[in-house]
DNA sequence: ATTACTAGTCTTCGAGTAC
DNA sequence: TGTACTCGAAGACTAGTAA
């Protein structure tokens, strides 16, 4: 039994907002393990704030947390994509104006030159700032080949490592989606940069969606 | 990484069908394990027969076998059911012709009084046999609460420990479902049992299609 | 560059048991 | 009945390295 399938097991019970009275024996019994390891189990999706849990001498009630609610949504989108009719792998994002921050760390020579290496194309100095679903960014990025931009350092600061992903923007531009390389969970905003000015072609305001495809 | 995460990056890769080209280094990178945790994985995927794989000084290259799209079919619907619009538990089966033989073990006394005591009624002395999708069926026993019913032996021959659950058939008839305990992975027809002849309530005959919800 | 074996370490499991 | 602690055994991980 892993960890997901038992949150799994748990939202299908308690569903997304409510809760399940149940047992550590019960949830032994049903994946066939020790009731020592459903306890262990269950107090770990806890203090992984998965779930919310209430343990005593009478049984346990459970119920997801918003996190765990968030994450199964995450695995739900993936599958979708496997199994969905016909979906294609596709990201939405709403534009949020940017600090001019990406232009200056963009033409830097040492991202540049790897820029062009490995993604083909010099980008225009400038980034088009998305803020995105993370459940939906997970699962997009989950399959896509990662591409490492390395990082490097100046007198006055260092510039972290980048991971940068093809995509195609409006379903015509191509461009890549970056974000830096550190963050374990992504935010929920992400950087597209392209060998134009995104904005200026497709006639991009702050709010405005745009389509990311792979 | 667990292994059906593993699965389901593979799956968005190569899709149901198609195949990947890949490296044990890479799937390393991407889960932030080492490159000897990611080939071990791999093989583990390949003998359990989830994926095809051919692996050489050249990298990999990986597809989705029969039994791997079976599986994560299965944790799709699953997780449809959570986050689903508004599905139901729900399963659907075709009525197949049994041998009679249901009529007999049912009516056994042992059997009996736990039926009337677990499930709350007298059973029909016979079984509607029904040919489900295992990937359906497991999802839809995965979270519903089994229901023990001990076996036993006589001079002749054993009865084994089968598993009930509680369900509703047509949306109206309270009924139960029956499978032999020992199976680890079900077969794809299931048995149901109800204090009335269902057959002749429903007028059922064989290769009518039969919803059970919970 | 690959894959994958071996060996040592670290993690996870379940039986026994306290409460 | 419950949950959950300890601890010895089984399993999984990574570093080094062969091919």
């Amino acid at each position: 039994m892993d960890d997901e399938k038992l949150l799994v097991f748990l939202a299908l019970q308690a569903g997304l907002h409510g809760s399940v009275k149940t047992s550590t024996a019960r949830i032994a019994g049903h994946f066939r393990v020790s009731q020592q390891t459903a306890s262990r189990k269950l107090r770990n999706l806890k203090k992984a704030g998965l779930i919310r849990l209430f343990a005593g001498p009478s049984g346990c009630t459970v119920s997801l947390a918003p996190e765990g609610a968030r994450l199964l949504r995450a695995d739900f989108l993936s599958l979708k994509q496997v199994f969905g009719p016909g979906t294609k792998k596709m990201l939405r994002g709403k534009i949020k104006d940017g600090l001019g921050e990406g232009r200056y760390y963009v033409s830097r020579p040492y991202y540049l030159k790897q820029f062009k290496n490995l993604l083909g194309f010099k980008p225009f100095f400038g980034t088009l700032n998305l803020i995105v679903d993370i459940a939906e960014l997970n699962s997009f990025l989950l399959g896509l080949h990662p591409i490492k931009i390395e990082g490097f350092e100046t007198d006055e600061r260092s510039f972290g490592t980048i991971r940068a992903f093809k995509v195609t923007v409006q379903g015509k531009q191509q461009a890549a989606l970056i974000m830096p390389e550190r963050t374990a969970h992504p935010k929920n905003e992400i950087e597209v940069i392209a060998p134009t000015n995104l904005r200026k072609k497709f006639k991009l305001g702050q709010g405005r969606q745009v389509t990311l495809t792979a």
